[in-house]
Formats: C-alpha cells, sequence, structure tokens
DNA sequence: AGCCGAAGTTCATTCATTGAACTAAAGTCG
DNA sequence: CGACTTTAGTTCAATGAATGAACTTCGGCT
C-alpha cells in the first residue's frame, strides 16, 4: 500500500487529493482538460508524455470521477471542474517564482468584462471569482512560441481562447 | 531529461511549478512545514516516509528556495509561504470531494476575529484572505484522532494550533 | 478491399521508491 | 566523565513505476 499511488493512512484531506491528481503528469493532463482538450493524441502531442501512462492516468481519472468518458472523448465533471482554483494557484505560483526573463508566459481574462482577474482569480471589476468556463487564455510577453508544435499549441498561440472550449 | 522530476520543454509555469512540488511527498512535506514542523524526525514519524525520500526531497526543497535550513530545523522561505494558496486549495477539494463521513476533517479560523475561512481562504467578516501566519487549524467532526500517535498528530489532536507555530 | 490515423496495448530497459540496516553527532543521565 | 539515547541522516538490495519503441485494433475514407 505505502508504495507507489497511494499515502499510507493519513487523516488528511490533501493525502486524499494526491492520491488522485498527485501522480506525476496528471495535473498537466486536467491543465489540458481545462484548455478544452479532449482527445488522446491532442494531449500525448501536446504533453509528450508515454501513451502507456496517459492511458494509465485517464483510466485513473475516469474512475475517481474526475474525467467522463464518452466515445474517444474525456470532458471534466463537476468534480474535475471545482480542481481548478488548486490549478490556478499552482500555475501562479509558477509564473511568480520560476518567471520567464520576459513577464507573463499566459494571461488569464474574464470573458463577460475584458478584465484580467488576480493571482487568487478574482476580477476586480465585478468582484467575483467567475466559474472556469467564463475564463480566457492569451500568450503573454514571456509566452516562447515557438517551443511545441502540436495542434494545441497553436491553437493557444494563435489568440485568446475560452477555457474548457473544445480544441 | 523527460524522466523523473523534470517535465520536457513545456512553456508552461504549471510544468514549473510541478518540477519544484510536483514529486511524491513533496507537498505533504511542505503541509507539515505550514503547520509548524520544522525538525526531520517529527516530519519522518508524522508523514510515515523512508527516511531517504524526505532527506532527498528536503534538499530539492531547500535548493530550489521554497525552505531554507538553520541547524537541524527546516523552515519555509517567502518563495514556500506563497504556496500556501495552492497547499490549501487542493486540502480543501480533498475535503469537500473525499469527504470523511462525519464531516470535515480540519477546520481553519482566522484568529484575528475568531471566523472560519471559506473554501478560497477569505474571511468573510474581515473581507481578506488572511496571511498563512494569522490561520489556526483545529480538528473536525470527521477527524480521526485514533489514526496517528506521532508528535505532530498529538499536537493537532489537543486542540487548535497556529500555523507556522513551531510544534 | 485497401489505406490511414486515432487510440490504445505490450514489453524490455531505466529510473525512483521502499524499508531495513548502518553511521555519526549531539544531548541526557547516573 | 562515560554510557546510553535520540536525532539526523547515508547506503543498499529489492520492488514498483516511467520511458520509448514496436505492435494491435478500430473506425472512417476512397
Amino acid at each position: 500500500m505505502a508504495l507507489g499511488r497511494t499515502y499510507a493512512e493519513q487523516d488528511c484531506s490533501l493525502a486524499r487529493t494526491l492520491e488522485v491528481v498527485g501522480e506525476r503528469w496528471t495535473l498537466l493532463v486536467l491543465r489540458d482538460c481545462f484548455l478544452g482538450v479532449r482527445r488522446f493524441c491532442d494531449i500525448q502531442a501536446h504533453l509528450d508524455l508515454p501513451r502507456a501512462v496517459l492511458s494509465d492516468r485517464l483510466k485513473s481519472l475516469v474512475a475517481a470521477g474526475v474525467l467522463e468518458q464518452s466515445g474517444k472523448e474525456y470532458t471534466l465533471t463537476a468534480r474535475g471542474l471545482s480542481l481548478w482554483p488548486a490549478v490556478y494557484a499552482l500555475q501562479q505560483w509558477g509564473e511568480r517564482e520560476c518567471a520567464a526573463a520576459e513577464g507573463r508566459r499566459k494571461l488569464f481574462r474574464h470573458v463577460a468584462c475584458g478584465t484580467d482577474v488576480d493571482s487568487v482569480g478574482f476580477c476586480s471589476s465585478c468582484a467575483v471569482v467567475p466559474p472556469v468556463g467564463e475564463w480566457e487564455i492569451r500568450p503573454g510577453p514571456g509566452a516562447d512560441l515557438s517551443l511545441r508544435q502540436d495542434r494545441v499549441a497553436q491553437v493557444l498561440a494563435a489568440g485568446p481562447h475560452r477555457l474548457l472550449e473544445p480544441i
């Protein structure tokens, strides 16, 4: 038990979360789902991870009720969608603490009003934290658009993209 | 390189973050640091992880500037402290989505006013997200106080404990 | 029917984790 | 002071997970 994917009997909600999303690659797979990527090959090409690992992670996430599979498409469930604040918080830490020389790699904006959200996801003009479906991502000054050529990277490089909108 | 601890060249801040805190055990070690645990053996006993792994993770975190070591004590740097929103967001997801039958395992309160913070860390009576040093943790109805007997578990089971306060 | 791409599976190699045993230094007690 | 204990690690063989390449399977297209 103590080996691999679980964390020994701890009375700890963080350990419970990490048993679901704490394995290598899992959070990056979920981030792709938030971007709207739905197909196996698109995720695989974007993240450049072994197919066997992606297959395993998708199965685990479906089993945990974080993703659901219909045909060949994987989409976030309500449970999965509620991970967004955590994913965003981790992403923002990387933006601040592992910053690119030229600035933010990615910028997020509330589509309803056009205002950029802050580092906790708060929209200052609407005074709310918008649901993730109302967010839009666009490349920032620190983005390196030449790094990846896959389909997902191309869509994101092309300009603003609404989260969850199928890619 | 793509093996092990890093994530292939991705222009992605989430990947940068996960290179620092994404390995197995790392976030649980940091959670202990937020609780105020500072010594090697206390962390080891609380998490029940192999000493070799703890040693490796502490070295990595110090090298990444997330922790600093003075003598035998490890404490969070400013960089480390700014991970709290992400750690709390992940913990809250576990509380909601992997809930104990009896309710919350842990409850958090703003010490300045005594109000419980919400799931994004907002104190409704002060209308702020307090800095982590002003948070207090206490066992909730879903806590299983019999699971662990180590020193850290005992301190937490005994009653409210202010975060970052040395255990 | 034959071809192509998407979505996997299988497998040998490489790497990480585990747990037990060992070491070294600092603190405790008689 | 000297023996004992605790703390803070290191070392190592065995086990489990990740990798990348090759292979399979299925649906759609011509």
